[in-house]
RNA sequence: CGCGGGGUGGAGCAGUUCGGUAGCUCGUCGGGCUCAUAACCCGAAGGUCGCAGGUUCGAAUCCUGCCCCCGCAACCA
């Protein structure tokens, strides 16, 4: 019988630096849904891969003084050694910097382009220069930039436009042919309510601003939008071709059944991407599902909060398949989940260590113990036997519906409940008694397999989700992978066969163990891991303003650099769409500047006016929130985070140099 | 009122579509067991379901108002 093909792609991921564990998140959960299916049976293509143009790539890389190619290739291998080390089990990789796919990009944009879609048109706005950004009128505030609150002009610049208005219609017309088209539901809602309901406007698809990106071939002032460049791979990685006839693996995997990704790119991929396609002449994908965030300790990770967890430091603890495990398993499905290197220990422990690791030990040992490790059921069934008997037989269908909803923390918790089940038969069934009595025999015998068959269904359960434990476990058994279209049946481990000695297959470990391990991986913290999270607010605000090493001393010279002088605070107002910042006029000598500072939490913009303070007045002027800083103000922090204003002790007046 | 998500025993979560005795895992306490990785099994304590009103015979669930947390969201010079 030919096998149902089953096309999944994760989001292909941003080369900017090194993907953190909800990154990986991502990839995780794709694999185990594609592993799931392969054995189901199905002839899965499973692609990720790695997006790679863009302004914020060109940034970085000349940050780094690199090529922006350079810094690409360096992130990419980067982010496929996590992928390997995770275990995935990808059939493609793919980088948008790959030949074929820079190369469909264009012909697809051309296409596009020749049929109307994609006119070329002018950008017409509002510009804020020292922003460098565009805005329309109603985005203005009281007629300036709603981000410094400067002069705009108006200004043109010449872009593509694609016409999205075109295919809004057909696109709802989509949704609700399919209802599970979105998912979870609640996102779909919101992709109705906020961008299609109020009318499509047209996507620019072409930036003339920066260079790192797939040039426009008959026009190669622009690149490519990277929007359009990073979705097209979901075709491109199969061999699309916009000119010609498609080949085998098109035909064969096109549409897609699942694009995995992260619910802060729903929009791109349940509004623009359809819509590309359908302009393309080609279906629709099937289902697009958009997963929740892993938080760290219930914030966003971002190193500049300093709580970023990597997948490699994790694994490097647990092992690959404990940390497969918590993130399935923790995530729920339409909120964010947390994460945090205490919760994973308790799991790790609990359920894979305790409830699974154990039982598998526990079989083994007493069959090695009672029988020289022989499996061999002699038939004497008991009553007892039937509830363990219809929950196995019964587990794999109630996996497949949690599967088929994505609900894989509620698939992992019906194999979990099974094994609990069998953990109690043992002690239902009180094997060491029975060994005492040798009339006992064939019933410890039957008990013991009922363990073991019960284990290998469960394990063929577990596989996708940590193939190598799973595997250990079925090895112990001496079983192969139990085929999921036979997981209705009970009693299919062959007889007499021997169980063999594989080891633990989880490693328990205190919160010590672990919190040593973290302290040699990060001396540069002294303490543990998880601590913070008891400390509250504080703990967070201190982690932003993590302390810049000092050296043990300096010369004068080196202070001598720093021009400090007291200034006076002139006018002082909030910066708009901040809530930390004023931007301050502050009068030195006989000048005036501006300088922002990171201080509206602890002083009104009132109180500021007439204050004598510190500056370093030879700063080198910075933008924040596009307002440029001529300076810094000094302030005092405690240890909760509250700031105070330096002021001379003496009136001194502005200007007055400070040694 | 920018938009969106959330607030359920000590921790992490389910339950809210379609009102009807508040559930799971972990932790704690007590008991049992000894095959096993101090693992396993049983039992108990612990919740005004963010707050205040309303609808209803009955509200975690529906309605109204409010508070708090988080994301979109750059910024802490």
């Amino acid at each position: 019988m030919e096998k149902t093909p089953y096309y999944i792609t994760t989001a292909i991921t941003y080369t900017s630096g090194k993907p953190h564990i909800g990154n990986t998140y991502e990839i995780v959960l794709t694999d185990a849904i594609a592993r799931f299916r392969r054995n189901q049976g199905y002839d899965v293509r499973f692609q990720t891969g790695t997006d790679e143009h863009g302004q914020k790539i060109e940034e970085k890389a000349e940050a780094a003084g690199k090529t922006p190619k350079q810094f690409v290739d360096g992130v990419a291998d980067q982010i496929k050694g996590i992928w390997d080390l995770m275990n995935i089990s990808y059939d493609k990789f793919i980088r948008t910097t790959d030949a074929d796919h820079e190369a469909q990009v264009q012909a697809i944009f051309r296409k596009l382009y020749e049929q109307g879609d994609i006119y070329k048109g002018t950008y017409e706005g509002m510009y804020c220069t020292p922003c460098e950004a565009f805005w329309t009128p109603s985005q203005l505030k009281d007629g300036k930039c709603p981000d410094c609150g400067r002069e705009v002009h108006p200004a043109k610049e010449e872009a593509y436009f694609f016409r999205m208005s075109k295919y809004a219609d057909r696109l709802m017309q989509y949704y609700d042919e399919h209802p599970d088209f979105i998912l979870p539901l609640s996102r779909k809602n919101e992709m109705v309510n906020n961008f299609l309901k109020p009318g499509l406007q047209d996507l620019c698809v072409s930036r003339t601003s920066f260079t790192w990106g797939i040039p426009v071939d008959f026009d190669p002032r622009h690149v490519v939008y990277v929007w359009l460049d990073a979705l097209s791979n979901y075709i491109t990685g199969l061999g699309y071709d916009a000119e010609g006839e498609q080949g085998a693996l098109f035909k064969k995997y096109w549409p897609a059944d699942v694009h995995v990704i992260g619910k802060d790119i729903i929009r791109f991929h349940t509004i623009y991407w359809p819509i590309f396609l359908m302009a393309l002449g080609l279906p629709l994908p099937k289902q697009v599902f958009g997963h929740p965030w892993l938080l760290m300790d219930g914030n966003k990770m971002s190193k500049s909060r300093g709580n970023v967890i990597y997948a490699d430091e994790l694994v490097q603890v647990f092992g690959v398949d404990a940390v497969r495990y918590f993130v399935l398993n923790d995530m729920p499905y339409d909120n964010d989940g947390n994460i945090t290197w205490e919760l994973i220990n308790d799991r790790v422990n609990a359920d894979l260590a305790n409830t699974y690791g154990n039982l598998v030990s526990r079989t083994a040992a007493m069959t090695r113990q009672y029988f020289g490790g022989e499996l061999r059921d002699a038939g004497a069934a008991e009553p007892v036997d039937a509830e363990l008997k219809t929950m196995a037989t019964a587990l794999y269908e109630k996996v497949r519906a949690k599967m088929d909803a994505f609900k894989i923390s509620d698939a992992l918790g019906e194999i979990f409940a099974f094994l609990r089940r069998c953990n109690k038969y043992i002690d239902e069934t009180a094997p060491w008694l029975l060994a005492k009595d040798e009339s006992k025999k064939g019933r410890l015998a039957t008990v013991l397999y009922n363990l073991a068959e019960s284990i290998v269904i469960a394990s063929s359960l577990l596989q996708p989700f940590m193939p190598a434990a799973a595997q250990k476990a079925l090895e112990t058994f001496a079983s192969p992978l139990r085929s999921y279209d036979s997981l209705d049946k009970f009693g299919l481990l062959v007889q007499g066969t021997r169980v063999e000695d594989k080891g633990h297959l989880f490693r328990r470990q205190s919160y010590k163990e672990v919190e040593a391990q973290y302290a040699a991986m990060h001396p540069e913290h002294a303490e543990a891991p998880a601590k913070e999270q008891k400390a509250e607010k504080p703990a967070k605000e201190q982690k932003a303003h993590a302390a810049p090493a000092y050296p043990a001393e300096i010369g004068i010279d080196d202070f001598a650099k720093v021009r400090l002088q007291v200034g006076e605070i002139v006018a002082s107002e909030r910066v708009k769409k901040s809530e930390k910042l004023l931007k301050n006029t502050v009068r030195v000598g006989e000048q005036t500047r501006t300088v922002v500072s990171g201080i509206a939490k602890f002083y009104s913009p009132e109180e500021m006016v007439g204050k004598k303070v510190v500056l370093v007045t030879n700063l080198k002027p910075a933008k924040l929130c596009g307002i440029l800083s001529e300076g810094m103000i000094l302030c005092a922090e405690d240890a909760e985070g509250k700031l105070s204003l330096l002021s001379p002790e003496k009136d001194m007046p502005s200007g007055s140099g400070i040694f």
